[in-house]
DNA sequence: CCATGGAGTGAGTGAGTGCTCACTCTTGCA
DNA sequence: TGCAAGAGTGAGCACTCACTCACTCCATGG
């Protein structure tokens, strides 16, 4: 999209708007094709700014994809920050609203996919992969403190949520029979 | 590896041996840099071949990753299978036995890391994705045969095992803290 | 002993791909 | 009103990568 369909006059805006434009379709596009898989072209384009101006934004793919991940992380801790506190506020179990919170968060399928490409990436970007250790740890905190969980039990809902990421990932669905249904389950 | 030490003399081997090196070496390559992010050339070089007979043994670069995949799948079955066999000869429990089996199976780096760059390509390669969760319904089915394992125990026996992925592929270890080390548990 | 088919390669090629540079246009403000 | 600072880009450089082609060498069976 051009800034105006004005030829003649274009209106301009901030570097802060277009970077936020940016991270904004680079989660998507990252999210079908993989960090690599995706051309900084293609996302210049869908975020309707030259590619040479992409590189002023950020000045290497790398900070580019860095920034995603790390959107992405805050996006999902939000979610589940306000989620145990809006169970808190009603009264009402916060381990379960952490739960469903999770569920509504996989119906985006490119934050789900940004977590799946986070995890192959950290074997070759060791950024990312302290990016991953610091986001558990932190995610870990706020169930320990948000919750009354066991370790055990914080240990099977990180592990029922990386399972149904994968599920997601490969696209299995109850349609693809019983083993996928039963896997699916929260 | 040249073929042979001496310059004037060249031992060939069959397609098929061949074929198998390339898969050995070229599973460790993705392993590490990721099926994109790995050139044909690093693993025709790896396998001592040239890049032009890479391209005879495996006709694109997408048969070649799919064949690395089959391969990584079926050896983890294998190794289930030989868990579970193993177990139930010495009058032991096949389902712990399952569970060591993949602790130990963790250890294989390229294997683990294969698994997790599967779930990340299934996205963009709709092959993958049919592999993948053909090989989840398998195994499925296996360990449904081979364990008396409930569908709950079965969903905890997956998760646990996706989540040991993701704990392997950051490189989160005990000494990034107490939450490493409580999600690390089997 | 030679012909046939398979093993194996050097040297490309075209289509990207990350990134740069020199440059233009817009806007806020002294 | 002039101008500095910032928004924004066209064109292209240097390099990579999947894939090809024409070719040579080796082994085997008739």
């Amino acid at each position: 999209m051009a800034p105006t369909a004005s030829p003649t006059k274009r209106t301009l805006s901030t570097a802060d708007v277009r970077r936020e434009t940016v991270l904004e379709v680079g989660m998507s596009a990252f999210a079908e094709r993989g960090f690599l898989g995706t051309p900084t072209t293609e996302i210049a384009k869908a975020a309707g700014i030259s590619q040479a101006y992409l590189f002023r934004l950020f000045p290497t793919k790398s900070d580019l994809i860095l920034a995603v991940i790390e959107r992405s992380n805050e996006r999902i801790k939000e979610a589940f920050v306000a989620a145990a506190a809006q169970a808190r506020a009603a009264g009402e179990d916060p381990m379960q609203a952490m739960g469903e919170a999770y569920g509504e968060l996989l119906e985006d399928r490119s934050m789900l996919m940004t977590q799946i490409h986070q995890h192959a990436a950290a074997a070759s970007m060791p950024e990312v992969a302290a990016v991953s250790r610091a986001w558990f740890a932190e995610l870990y905190a706020l169930v320990e403190r948000e919750t009354e969980m066991t370790p055990e039990e914080i240990h099977q809902f990180f592990a029922t949520g990386m399972l149904l990421n994968v599920m997601a990932a490969i696209g299995a669905t109850d349609e693809h029979g019983p083993w996928a249904a039963t896997l699916r389950v929260c």
